[in-house]
DNA sequence: GTCTATACGCGGATAGAC
DNA sequence: GTCTATCCGCGTATAGAC
């Protein structure tokens, strides 16, 4: 695959994240594509075929992020410690990957139409993981009897919103952008607030008792 | 009007919230909405004149509840009481308003193009009215040194996600619906974390200190 | 007031020249 | 491989019969 084949590719994907996210797969034209990419309309068609195609090979480029981010539940067994490294990683996303976040809260919201199915299934895997994770720490009296489930649910809400609902955000901070130590005080606050409202036993504490 | 006149809208935006709910404005197709409504489709151009302006009615219809879930921070000023009765309201919304949730987050998600600027303000005047409250209880010591408006979205997001990601919600349960049972243990579950999680004192001690 | 039949424009997709 | 010119179907909207 040549060079500038490759460079076109990228180009078009990046466009395309950013309009399917702003306004969602129907509301999308190709020529606003095209023309966000600097290249004539036909070129999208020569390189994925069709709208769809694009839009799941959008869904596949930016899936990487979102699965990522769940490492910290299996890099390490202390709940303070994975709860506040996920809840980072989280808002990250958001903030990094705004785009990515929109996309895919845009396709839950409608039932999914054109998620594959792999991906779905890495989704539900990661889910399970990190429930049960969470269930392990319940069982052992490292946190109180919270259910997993309402749990990252609770999570995944709180810190997609930043990315999701970044217009209401703007609105109310009265900010159009929020800045790195917005994020910082956002991440700051909920981890503080799921750690406290969990009953959480701190990693110091953990290891001390 | 008559009778016949008043019934046929509002079975018209009953059919046009659940269909702009499910696949979003771009995709929601007139004669979809004429169908389930069962009329023809010419009848809800009669009606509504166009899409945009039937988009516009659906969104005025659905406003009334979620305004109305603000009421506890104007009925009450113990924080244990208004957040829970607070948080009660919102699941409440989720489970019974699903429809006008997800075409408010579908709106607010793509810049709000067409929120009507009147229920913009409505909306912000609440968030005003309500962080103020959370501000004087910090500032009366009877929580920890939140920030309101973090803590706010939060819970916006925390309630929504019951109604706006039902699919994702369906999926990690395994329950096509949720229970009543399942509403009642996600609203205590989340009415835990954030008391405990902000340190707020319950009423009883309140009143008994 | 109601509905059948139709106009019209937009946007996805492609033929074919370069 | 690239892009101009064009096709064609779908969905909004309406004219006009009843």
């Amino acid at each position: 695959m040549s060079r500038i084949r490759e460079h076109n590719r990228e180009l078009i994907i990046q466009a395309a994240s950013e309009i399917f996210a702003d306004q969602g797969y129907a509301a999308t034209k190709i020529i606003e594509i095209a023309n966000r990419a600097g290249l004539p309309k036909p070129n999208v068609y020569y390189y994925f075929k069709s709208k769809e195609n694009l839009y799941r090979s959008v869904i596949e480029s930016v899936i990487d992020p979102l699965l990522q981010a769940a490492q910290p539940f299996y890099e390490d067994d202390d709940p303070a410690t994975v709860l506040e490294q996920y809840i980072i990683a989280k808002i990250k996303v958001s903030q990094q990957h705004p785009h990515a976040s929109k996309v895919f809260a845009s396709e839950i919201m409608h039932g999914a139409p054109h998620l594959p199915e792999d991906i779905a299934e890495k989704m539900m895997e990661q889910t399970i993981q990190s429930s049960n994770k969470i269930q392990s720490w319940v069982d052992r009296g490292l946190m109180d009897r919270v259910d997993p489930h309402h749990l990252l649910f609770t999570i995944w809400a709180a810190t997609q919103t930043y990315a999701d609902f970044d217009w209401q955000i703007s609105r109310v901070t009265g900010k159009d952008n929020l800045s790195q130590q917005d994020y910082d005080t956002a991440a700051q606050q909920l981890t503080q607030l799921i750690l406290k409202g969990c009953g959480v036993q701190t990693s110091k504490a953990a290891k001390a008792g």
